[in-house]
RNA sequence: GCCGGCAUAGCUCAGGGGUAGAGCAACCGCCUUGUAAGCGGUAGGUCCUCGGUUCGAUUCCGAGUGCCGGCUCCA
């Protein structure tokens, strides 16, 4: 009674197969070569392991270890090894699952009775290779609830038997063997053990079982697998890679902003650090004025009382931090919005007034967990590009819309590509009614649809007060991070009772907008610095230019050079080392300084600087009056590159 | 907050139960320099902090602090 289904391979060949068989079959109807390679296949996209019978036609591909989308079956399959080698090292150590997430890594979480140590992880990798050489088949086995259930029992192993009743009525459980290892897992793996080419165990760490911190504590090993030698060598020079990028490494080293152990996980910006910093912000309130936001400026400590009525003394109280004088309680502030909510009430406000908006770059302090911090991208202390709008409901698209153009503007000034847009849905933890929730969420994602924006929605991401949309960039190490938001609040106008007459005299509740969008100034620029390389654009550079006299002969004009791109705005610096031009060159490139005006007699005398850029590019000498004008319209325009010298005016 | 690791000169790191070393940087001198490191010299340390073991601790042990990798949580 078997149908017919029908396989389109790669290069458009069409195969009529019986339902039900397995990549596998196909592959060895194709030729024994391949079926030997296979490692994995795919229909329609979606990965499907060689064992498991096609149900339905589509495009098939067939992957050896040689494709790259093998490295999931292969990393994958990885995960059997790593929980294989530490039940025959330690046969009382339970397992419990592995997980490979989207990038090179994969884990396995393990009940042990103590933390794994490095000289641990060390024979764990030895045991592995030995498996590996075994070289056994992995084997793909459909069972009834009741049979694993049975077979786990005998293993002793509650843990699966736990996560057994995850799995919803109806679901086909599987179950993958290699030699005497078996697993409940869905697969898809390799075909043998010894298509992994690569392992390397990287770490440990303690992780709650299924990650919730009122389970018990497990052990958790990461490694990293691939079909060959090479692909785990591409992967260390990679990491490398993202270890020179490190905003963590080059901010201190560009002496940009350290930190010190009496103020933990808060940066101090060094004066070339508060350059790029103030040339951010520079560039916000430019933004700010040009689209009707009104800079404001308020107190960083507030009584509790204010605390208490805006929410965050019930749901973010653990977040903060508090002092007490004259027997008054107070909080320093962890955001600016219950501020703004105060300069709001100070005078009756008109439906024609509205929007309002107020920005504000105040200074905000969060108590974060320690182990949570991180570099630039999670502190304690820092400045949000904030702004909270009152408007009423028929204006909020809109508001939206402004904010979410001007964060795609910013993200496009300084070309971070792959931005992620999410929304944020209604939080366990929040203030307000379902019904507010309901219409807040869904106005959200009406401005980004009406927008032809793409998003994710991130149920239960929402701030205690509302919804938010929020815009994620990737550092280095492909981490994300969220820089700006914008979050709907319905909840702190009610509880400030913040009014404005309507036109018909009705007294009517504002709408709140809460926006930022670089975020936080401190995590944008730790991201900006992953993202340039510490090359930062001209107009942020801190050090725009280095003036490089050939000789001490010409340090007097080297100094006129500086002192007149200096009256021009440009931030410039002669090098007055007694070395040779090659070592001045060597340490403005490590400085990353955007252009290197070299100066000695052919220069003096025609008044001019030869220029040469951090790229390595010799732009040839250039009169000091032109050089000033093109240096100071790159500037202006925030624009990447000089421009030519006819393009100025 | 939890699990693990680390802490030696400004930076990167070596060393080791008997009060410490390299390279780079800094400073001084020579050279007067043409597009990524010229040569020589000098100076620089509470070996994170506190406690314990020891005749003696920077080294071994414990606690604390900070940082790093994860977990949980977030801009």
């Amino acid at each position: 009674m078997s149908s017919e289904i029908v396989l389109t391979l790669p290069d458009g060949s069409e195969r009529s197969v019986p339902a039900g068989t397995t990549p596998l079959e196909v592959a060895r109807a194709i030729g024994p070569r391949l079926a030997a390679d296979a490692v994995g296949a795919a229909l329609d996209g979606a990965p499907v392991d060689l064992r498991t019978p096609l149900g339905r036609s589509g495009a098939f591909r067939l992957y050896t270890a040689k494709s790259p989308e093998a490295g999931d079956f292969i990393r994958h399959s990885a995960e059997h090894v790593l929980a294989d080698a530490v039940t025959r090292l330690w046969p009382e150590a339970l397992y419990d699952a592995g997980r490979k997430d989207h990038s090179e890594k994969f884990q396995y979480d393990f009940r042990f009775a103590r933390a794994f140590t490095p000289e641990d992880l060390a024979a764990i990798e030895a045991k592995m290779r030995e498996i590996l050489a075994e070289d056994s088949t992995f084997e793909r086995l459909e069972v009834t609830r009741d049979e694993a259930e049975r077979i786990f029992r005998e293993l002793g192993n509650d843990l699966k038997l736990e996560r057994l009743k995850d799995i919803p009525a109806g679901e086909t459980i599987t179950l993958y063997r290699h030699g005497r290892f078996l697993d409940l897992c869905r697969g898809p793996h390799a075909q043998r053990v010894s298509q992994i080419g690569a392992i390397r165990l990287l770490e440990a760490s303690g992780v709650y079982f299924k990650g919730d911190e009122r389970n018990e504590r497990l052990q958790r090993i990461y490694g990293t697998a691939f079909g060959s030698a090479r692909e785990l060598e591409a992967y260390d020079r990679a990491l490398e890679e993202a270890r020179a990028r490190d905003h963590r490494r080059l901010g201190p080293e560009l002496d940009l902003w350290s930190f010190s152990p009496l103020a933990p996980a808060s940066p101090f910006f060094h004066p070339k650090g508060a350059a790029v910093y103030n040339g951010l912000i520079g560039y916000v309130r430019e933004l700010n004025a040009r689209h009707g936001y009104g800079e404001v400026v308020t107190p960083q400590i507030l009584d509790v009382e204010l605390w208490h009525t805006s929410g965050h003394w019930a749901n973010y109280r653990e977040n903060m931090f508090f002092t007490e004088l004259d027997e008054r309680q107070y909080a320093v502030k962890p955001m600016n919005c219950p501020t703004h909510c105060l300069i709001y009430q100070t005078g009756k406000r008109s439906y024609r007034d509205l929007p309002i908006r107020y920005a504000d770059f105040g200074r905000l302090h969060r108590y974060e967990r320690s182990g949570v911090t991180s570099g630039l991208t999670r502190v304690r202390s820092f400045a949000q590009d904030d702004a909270h709008v009152f408007c009423t409901d028929d204006q909020v698209e809109a508001e939206v819309m402004r904010a979410v153009g001007i964060i795609l503007d910013i993200y496009r000034t300084f070309e971070f590509r792959d931005v992620a847009i999410g929304v944020g849905t209604r939080p366990d933890k929040r203030v307000g009614s379902d019904e507010q929730w309901e219409v807040a969420e869904a106005g959200l994602c009406r401005a980004l649809d009406t927008n032809g924006l793409a998003y994710t929605v991130n149920a239960g991401d929402g701030a205690f007060y509302g919804p938010k949309i929020d815009f994620r960039v990737s550092d280095a190490i492909g981490r994300q991070w969220q820089l700006g938001t914008v979050q709907l609040d319905y909840q702190l106008p009610q509880r400030f009772e913040l009014e404005y007459v309507a036109a018909d005299g009705s007294f009517r509740r504002p709408v709140m907008i809460h926006r930022a969008m670089l975020g936080s100034v401190e995590r944008f620029l730790g991201i900006l610095i992953e993202h340039t390389a510490g090359a930062l654009p001209f107009w942020l550079a801190p050090v725009q230019a280095k003036v490089l006299p050939l000789s001490e002969r010409f340090l007097a004009y080297g100094g006129e050079v500086a002192a007149r791109l200096g009256e021009a705005g440009l931030r410039v610096e002669v090098d007055v080392s007694n070395e040779k031009l090659g070592y001045k060159i060597r340490q403005a490139q490590l400085a990353k300084i955007p252009y290197m005006l070299v100066v000695g007699e052919k220069e003096l005398q025609a008044g001019a600087a030869a220029v040469r850029t951090r790229g390595g590019e010799d732009l040839g000498p250039i009169p000091l009056a032109e050089l000033t004008r093109r240096l100071v319209d790159q500037a202006a325009r925030r624009a990447a590159a000089l421009p030519a010298a006819g393009e100025v005016g």
